[in-house]
RNA sequence: GGCCCCUUAGUCUAGUGGUUAGGACGUCGGCCUCUCACGCCGAAAGCAUGGGUUCAAGUCCCGUAGGGGUCACCA
């Protein structure tokens, strides 16, 4: 076997969508674990949509998700450019070889007549082709025109797909494209085969909704003189209504994902469990996929966005890292809510925490307010647990832990624990009115984490300022 | 509408002719417990449909229905 040549080809119109992560996560899967090469084209021919932000935000979320690449931009390559507009000599050297072949030729109806043509051809509920007008003119270099590829008539075109077998598309629906645009700008059909041709790509992974390029493309690389490349076409990514995944959907270029708080480790995995398994495993570190990912696995059938199983996911991964490396990841997202968060053993101990009970780092972020700042005190909370009675509670709790010298959970949990048993009480009798004067509500941690991470000195001062709340 | 593709619980999936149809998310119930969460245990929930082929079909074939894709000087 030929060690695989893969590439992911955006057009940079917009941000990395999840289904554009997708697809470069299964080239990139299929490269690292085959040990073949992965190469970015940026496919930037839409003149009207492509802009440079949207090639930075392309990277930006590649990068992110760790899917770097052996050649395109940034990093180069003996195949380059890997712009397309930096390539337009090359479609046109190629356009017209064909032409000079007799393979292609040169076409002057205007938009108008073939506009005119389609709506006729819809009036009489008609398939319209191009009937081919301009097939048999002589070139005339004098004339402003696009090129046409001339389909071999009636020709059906099979080929074995890697992920949905053999296909089949009958020759009467092909017809003789535009390649090259009046102004020298290849169509995709042309110019994502000219590059694969000229980049030596031999494995073609891209989303489902080529399928039906395919069997032109394949016409001109037989026309050209080339070797057709493998196919391998990933099903869609869908909404929950079963539509094609959009931004009605929510959220969905990939650094929004990074924005609400997810690893890139968990947004490759649940994407990557779209289309694909591996017994019933459900959680995949980066080299196990690289070990296990099998292109020739990948289902057939489309597949429906699940937000819940991947925050999920997400959760998974925010509990398996470390409490540093988590704090690490979290600190920008603790910063971004306000909070004076910094690196060091109090952060940690909140990511210890705090990563079983968060979904995402924004969640994490935003849920221990009170850790960092006075708490806001709920009235119900307080309406239930600061009452009188508990008054000599927090008392003695407050005089156990200002006569501790040096707090850790074992010597809390003997002072609270004894304090509950001698007035024949239960834990929770003590530990919720302390949790309220803490932290200002009724659910958090566990109360002696609590009391750690805020330290002997704020909490004394937390349960005064509850004491004189009651008084 | 033409052409192409797809069809296992609400969702992601395992399953390659003989299984009590397995796992996961979500949902519901219980246990654990200082609250929340985590964890653990359990439950409900599925082969779209009609015909074939076969001793035997979720698995193979055909039809139907439903869904998706695509029909540009977009990609």
């Amino acid at each position: 076997m030929t060690t695989p040549r893969l590439r992911f080809a955006p057009s940079p119109t917009g941000t990395l969508h999840i289904g554009g992560a997708r697809t470069a996560l299964f080239n990139w899967l299929w490269a690292r674990h085959a040990g073949g090469t992965f190469i970015l084209r940026i496919e930037d021919t839409d003149r009207e949509r492509s802009t440079g932000e949207a090639v930075q935000a392309i990277l930006d979320g590649l990068r992110w998700l760790g899917l770097d690449w052996d050649e395109g931009p940034e990093v180069g390559g003996p195949h380059g450019p890997y712009f397309q507009m930096q390539r337009l000599d090359l479609y046109r050297e190629y356009a017209h070889r064909l032409v000079g072949q007799g393979k292609a030729y040169g076409c002057t109806c205007t938009r108008e007549e073939l506009d005119a043509q389609r709506e006729q051809a819809r009036a009489e509920k008609r398939q319209y082709l191009y009937p081919g007008t301009c097939r048999d003119k002589p070139w005339d270099p004098s004339r402003r025109q696009v090129i046409r590829f001339k389909v071999p008539k009636l020709r059906e075109v099979t080929f074995t797909d890697l992920v949905k077998g053999p296909l089949t598309r009958p020759g009467s629906t092909l017809q003789d494209e535009v390649i090259l645009r009046s102004d020298g700008v290849p169509l995709y059909n042309f110019g994502a085969v000219v590059d694969d041709v000229t980049m030596k790509v031999n494995l073609v992974a891209r989303g489902d909704d080529h399928v039906n390029n395919t069997a032109f493309q394949i016409l001109i690389y037989e026309a050209l003189g080339y070797p057709v490349p493998a196919f391998a076409h990933l099903p869609m990514i869908l909404g929950a209504d079963k539509a094609r995944l959009s931004k009605r959907h929510g959220a969905t270029s990939v650094t929004a994902y990074r924005d609400m708080g997810f690893l890139p480790e968990a947004v490759v995995n649940y994407l990557v469990r779209l289309g694909w398994s591996h017994g019933d495993q459900e959680i995949f570190t980066r080299e196990e996929l690289v070990r296990f990912f099998d292109l020739a696995k990948v289902g057939a059938t489309a597949s429906v966005f699940n937000p819940e199983k991947m925050a999920w996911v997400n959760h998974m991964w925010l509990k398996s890292l470390s409490p540093d490396e988590l704090a690490r990841r979290a600190l920008p997202y603790f910063l971004a809510a306000g909070l004076p968060a910094e690196l060091g053993p109090k952060l940690t101990s909140v990511a210890r925490v705090g990563a079983e009970r968060s979904k995402t780092l924004v969640e994490l972020a935003t849920q221990f307010r009170y850790l960092f700042e006075p708490p806001v005190v709920d009235p119900k909370a307080r309406a239930k647990f600061l009452t009188p009675e508990a008054r000599p509670l927090l008392q003695a709790v407050r005089d156990g832990i200002a006569a501790t010298a040096d707090p850790d959970a074992a010597s809390l949990e003997k002072l609270l624990g004894d304090l509950a048993a001698s007035r024949g009480l239960a834990l929770g009798k003590v530990a919720q009115p302390v949790r309220v004067a803490l932290t200002g509500g009724t659910a958090s941690p566990g109360i002696y984490d609590v009391i750690l991470i805020l330290g002997k000195a704020e909490a004394l001062a937390r349960l005064d300022a509850a004491l004189t709340l009651i008084a």
